[in-house]
RNA sequence: GAGGGGGUAGCUCAGUUGGUUAGAGCCCCGGACUCAUAAUCCGGUCGUCGUGGGUUCGAGCCCCACCCUCCUCACCA
């Protein structure tokens, strides 16, 4: 079977992180650590995208030079991030690095060799003042917004790919395989821009020189957006001969199974990238998956604007796990979603301290007060068991669909019908009499085999919690790590072995402090 | 301007091919319980379903008009 290949975007470095560039990569994250316990070979890609006039300016008005300014911030802000959030990223690919740079190249040569590159001219708006080409959304009456005056309309020589070329087969592949732009309101906008009319794509520029020179024409550097999107492929081997190490690591990772992109940067990836895809002769990538926008206060969340809201706000307060389960429980994954901190406090208040946290602590208080702190026999209950099952199926079922929120959702309603349960069978009351200790440990059991299901089912979306939880059951133990239990065998009843020994730890999400209040 | 979403309880949203008293979660109120992070469980209050017309025995779901809001309309990561 096929690895599973899961790439975010590679992030533009022309600053740090906020929450917008987190919920994509923390989805990848859990998508991704979800297949793992799906027991598949996983390939989980980010990374940085580094070229460009805006990286190019961002670091000029640094003072430091382009590639000084992105090693920095890689290292101080990018990597902190993901390992701050737990993102277990299998490589980390940035676009100044050479086997990118070098595999671009080769690449572009074999496309120009093929036919699909060729000499043309690129002719718009052209402001002196900035020194640069605008687009006609940037001007107003035909003025550069930022000098007020008139653009002249320049062209300069550019090499073009023969994108309109490949516009019919991109339109019969969606139209065929529908999952492969996901969700249908983004496949829908795909095709009416197909639709209407696609020109050829400029793919390299000559004002300016932060980029991957164009090898035949070294005056010029590669087009950011088609030395981008060619990471995916880079990163594992790209061009690289067959017999080499880089050229089976791409016979057997490649074609990703999914890229995941924010609905802005759509249309590069199923559009753009498709068609250089064919005309290199590879296969597509099984889907591209566009997420919608976090909205704070109404607002799409912006990079250039200062709206943009660092992880850390939240996860000094919240947590890191709560960060993670927040925004793939509350938002439909291909939905804008707005956040707020009241949201937030009420989900995290609600769902994991009182639903969840506080159903470990009770299940561990009573088998430390009623059982000496130890499993009790493996006991079945039927309403519990056949609950998982269906849990876990819909649940599955979900998250493979990048229906993340369906899928979280199966799994609290059934953390609560296990909350229900010991409600209803009430081990304190039974506890009192000595005649019904048999019926004490099974209820006992049975809540602790819940929890150990629920440990595991949360685990790729709050990794770092369920482990707390995992050896707070013995179960590390008993039944090994909790990352090696299988998705598909979690639903079998009676795995928790008698006899493990129970540790009381820390509350798993402890109450706010109503200091926030304002 | 053209095309496409959406406007349903205080909040976030579900509502199949039109059909009896419009649902869920959260919040709030009441009850039960005490193993637990004053947590849990049960019950309850709350809605002129954006506005105005129309079709129909019957419309949140269909049609028309209008208002509001979001998105797309290429090379801006």
């Amino acid at each position: 079977m096929k690895p599973f290949y899961l790439t975010t975007p590679i992030y533009y470095v022309n600053d740090a992180p906020h929450i917008g560039h987190a919920y994509t990569t923390v989805a990848g994250d859990v998508l991704t650590r979800w297949h793992r316990q799906r027991g598949e070979d996983v390939f989980f890609l980010t990374g940085t995208d580094e070229h460009g006039e805006k990286v190019m300016r961002a670091a000029e008005k640094n003072n430091v030079s382009p590639q000084k300014w992105c090693d920095d911030l890689v290292e101080s802000a990018w990597k902190p991030t993901w390992s701050a959030l737990n993102i277990a990223n299998d490589d980390f690919i940035r676009t100044t690095e050479p086997r990118h740079e070098e595999r671009v190249q080769k690449f572009l040569t074999g496309l120009k060799d093929a036919g699909h590159i060729y000499l043309g001219k690129y002719e718009g708006p052209y402001c002196v003042g900035c020194e640069e080409f605008k687009l006609p959304g940037d001007l107003i009456d035909g003025n550069c917004t930022t000098h007020s005056r008139p653009c002249e309309i320049l062209s300069e020589e550019n090499w073009f790919f023969k994108l309109s070329a490949f516009v019919p087969a991109i339109i019969k592949h969606y139209e065929e395989n529908p999952a492969a732009c996901e969700p249908a309101s983004a496949r829908n906008e795909v095709l009416a821009f197909l639709k209407g009319e696609v020109s050829d794509l400029s793919i390299s520029r000559s004002t300016f020189d932060w980029g991957i020179p164009v090898p035949w024409d070294t005056k010029q550097v590669i087009y950011v957006w088609f030395d981008a999107l060619l990471n995916y492929a880079t990163a594992v081997g790209l061009t690289d001969d067959p017999t080499s190490e880089g050229g089976k690591k791409f016979a057997k990772y490649w074609p990703a199974d999914v890229h995941l992109v924010g609905k802005d940067i759509l249309r590069f990836h199923a559009v753009i990238w498709p068609a250089m895809l064919m005309a290199a002769g590879l296969p597509l990538p099984g889907k591209v998956f566009a997420h919608g926008w976090l909205l704070v206060g109404g607002e799409k969340m912006s990079k250039s604007k200062l709206t943009g809201i660092a992880p850390k706000d939240i996860t000094d307060t919240f947590g890191v796990d709560a960060f993670r389960y927040y925004f793939l429980r509350a938002i439909p994954f291909g939905s804008d979603g707005s956040f707020s901190w009241e949201d937030m406090a009420a989900r995290y208040t609600s769902e994991l301290a009182n639903d969840f946290g506080n159903l470990a602590s009770r299940l561990i208080a009573m088998i430390e007060k009623y059982c000496g702190g130890v499993i009790p026999a493996v006991a079945q209950s039927p309403e519990l068991s056949e609950a998982l099952a269906k849990t876990v199926v819909e649940a599955d079922a979900a998250i493979v669909a990048l229906d993340f929120q369906t899928g979280i959702n199966s799994i609290m309603d059934f953390c609560k019908k296990v909350n229900g349960y010991v409600t209803l069978t009430e081990p304190w009351k039974v506890a009192k009499d000595e005649s019904r200790t048999v019926e004490l440990n099974e209820i006992l059991y049975n809540i602790a085999e819940a929890i150990r299901a629920l440990a595991v089912l949360m685990h790729p979306i709050m990794p770092a919690t369920c482990e707390v939880l995992w050896s707070s059951l013995g179960a590390d133990k008993t039944l090994g790590t909790i990352a090696a239990q299988k998705i598909s065998e979690v639903a079998t009843w009676g795995q928790l072995p008698a006899g493990s020994q129970v540790v009381k730890g820390a509350v798993l999400f402890p109450r706010l402090e109503s200091a926030n209040e304002a």
